[in-house]
DNA sequence: TTGCATCACTCACACGTGTGAGTGACACGT
DNA sequence: ACGTGTCACTCACACGTGTGAGTGATGCAA
């Protein structure tokens, strides 16, 4: 409610309900220090809800010397579903601790020291390393950051196996590995990579052949995809399963083995990462590695804790959050039938 | 820098200067009326870029009456590429009226009502409607509300219309309309339903067929869709193509006319929507409709400077920035060749 | 000298809270 | 009557700014 053109402030509340403003702020924030008769309580209570009152937040914070603003910090991405997911784990993981989270996307010409004129947050969440302006901002701001990225790591390094253990349970022994070369997610595309090698040498599989794609995923990396392909299933020993930094390239991977004649998954077979929705329904379906980020939303909030309220040290993180959905777009390897497994999520009703 | 542990202030700056915190105040904010000399300003700039000085945008908030945030209230939806293109042309139509843009996403155990005992914003930016409660709390905070729906209505309204036109441009003269029955997405589905069915009548073709999907984009509506779409094209008058309401159910619609027996161009062409990165790389590639938000972002940004800076009503937005992004499934009516024309987009190469 | 204007700067208030310290009234035990 | 303790509540300060009003010094015209 507004009171002549201006928010309703706690001294609104106190003159309505004849006490003074102190106790209206020691009812409403339930102080165990002070008492006040239930009649005073209802009293307040009733005149802050006729009101409407809610305090002011600024006022709030500077007084307490804390926002209780957490503030996310994302770099300028176009939607992926992974990151949507993991805003919705850390939104639950930051409200869990009292406090809200709030995403600012940094992109050219919206740096965020520009915006930490405008809002002071308790912490931040960063989940691909700042410009080094920008926490050097948040340095001398006295803002603590955590790190989201080290916290999925487990679970990265955890995918990148799951696609090499995945391919490897359907008898492929010579692999090839698809990454990224966009300085921006090089966090999560070196991560899996090394997780991918690093399973391939444990199972004992032939040394996989790697390249990394330039660009974003159209026709030109297509064509570039395409190329690499043929290189790597010509000759001995070819590559007969192919891992992918995400569904995207996955989805690319496909056009570019059908360009280069390869059936898929007859010739080759691949794996892509994410689950995005339209994997299901591509054609063939695409086999991929799906993210869960319930148990890294428990974990950052463990770390929130541990920053911000004096909590004890976060516990490692668990990495069984990850799984292969299995699709069309494997199969086992010499697997002459081009139809591949039916997808175990989502496959074309056959019923008439 | 932060000086015996705590985040440097005005007074610091001051003390380090050896001038008034007032002059401080002054000169870091430029202020017209008062004037200095040049040795006092360096001096104070100087110890203001050592102690590396940022005013507390808490303090700053509740000294003017305003905290120079716009808090942009999204509901809990999957990644997509609309709206992270969106919310990039809103981030910088903030940007450019000198305030910083945040986002909330409200979800079940995170409402807005929440959010604002942390946050104090200036304004809110409000793309689906607000649950009763929360446009409340927001009337009560005396926080105007810029509805950002009702910007997007005209691009709906115009892709709407864009896909029906490309349709009928290619012959086809009896349609289908496949929209959603999300509650949470009703207003781009109504709005984009109504545009279609009116460019229908406009263009003089027969009466649209009209179906509406409830549920995600999985193997269940697959089924249905493809029962919808054994309706339409059996009997006399048939229906040629269809406009979907984004390109999840397009590619739904894809699979649901493969189980059916159709061809896609052949028998049935399909329109999507959004312009998805993996619409391009689905077989076959999607004919869709792009939205370009910079318009958008310019019309927010005088809404804005409307709603708080007293400047001039916001002009009426254009809606010439929408276009067809023309690719292979979809093709004249009556066209035998299963191969529709070339993406424009994005193809596979032939290059051998 | 006096009056007045300009310059360079400082004083002091207000924004809306949260909270430690204080205060008057009352009850109770001695 | 008097000290002591509890109850119900209020006073007054501090958080860090932005800014209108004020102030002493200097210059300059009369």
């Amino acid at each position: 409610m507004t009171v002549n053109g201006r928010r309703a402030t706690a001294a609104d509340v106190a003159a309505a309900a004849g006490v003074s403003r102190s106790t209206v702020s020691y009812i409403l924030n339930g102080s165990d220090r002070q008492s006040f008769s239930p009649e005073t309580v209802a009293r307040v209570r009733a005149a802050a809800a006729e009101l409407a009152y809610l305090p002011h937040a600024a006022a709030r914070a500077l007084r307490k010397g804390q926002s209780g603003i957490v503030l996310l910090v994302l770099p300028d991405v176009p939607g992926s579903t992974n990151f949507a997911k993991l805003v919705a784990a850390l939104t639950d993981a930051v409200r869990a601790t009292g406090r809200s989270l709030v995403t600012l996307t940094v992109r050219p010409g919206n740096r965020l020291v520009d915006a930490l004129r405008d809002i002071s947050p308790q912490a931040l969440l960063e989940v691909l390393p700042l410009p080094e302006e920008d926490s050097a901002a948040a340095l001398a701001a006295n803002v603590p950051v955590v790190v989201v990225t080290s916290s999925i790591e487990s679970l990265d390094r955890a995918a990148g196996a799951l696609q090499v253990e995945h391919l490897a349970a359907l008898g492929h022994r010579r692999l090839g590995i698809l990454t990224v070369s966009d300085a921006q997610v090089h966090p999560f595309s070196a991560t899996r990579l090394t997780a991918a090698t690093a399973a391939v040498e444990k199972l004992g599989l032939a040394p996989p052949r790697v390249a990394s794609v330039t660009g974003p995923p159209d026709a030109r990396a297509i064509g570039a995809v395409a190329t690499t392909l043929r290189d790597w299933t010509t000759g001995e020993d070819p590559v007969t399963a192919v891992c992918c930094f995400n569904d995207l390239f996955a989805a690319v991977t496909v056009a570019a083995a059908r360009s280069a004649g390869l059936d898929v998954p007859g010739d080759l077979s691949i794996v892509g990462m994410d689950d995005e929705p339209l994997a299901g329904l591509l054609g063939p379906t695409l086999t991929t590695v799906r993210y869960d980020f319930t148990g890294t939303g428990a974990h950052i909030r463990e770390r929130l804790r541990h920053a911000l309220d004096d909590g004890p040290a976060a516990a490692p993180i668990s990495s069984d959050a990850v799984r292969v959905v299995e699709r069309e777009s494997t199969a086992p390897v010499g697997g002459e039938d081009a139809a591949g497994p039916a997808g175990r999520d989502v496959s074309p009703p056959r019923t008439s």
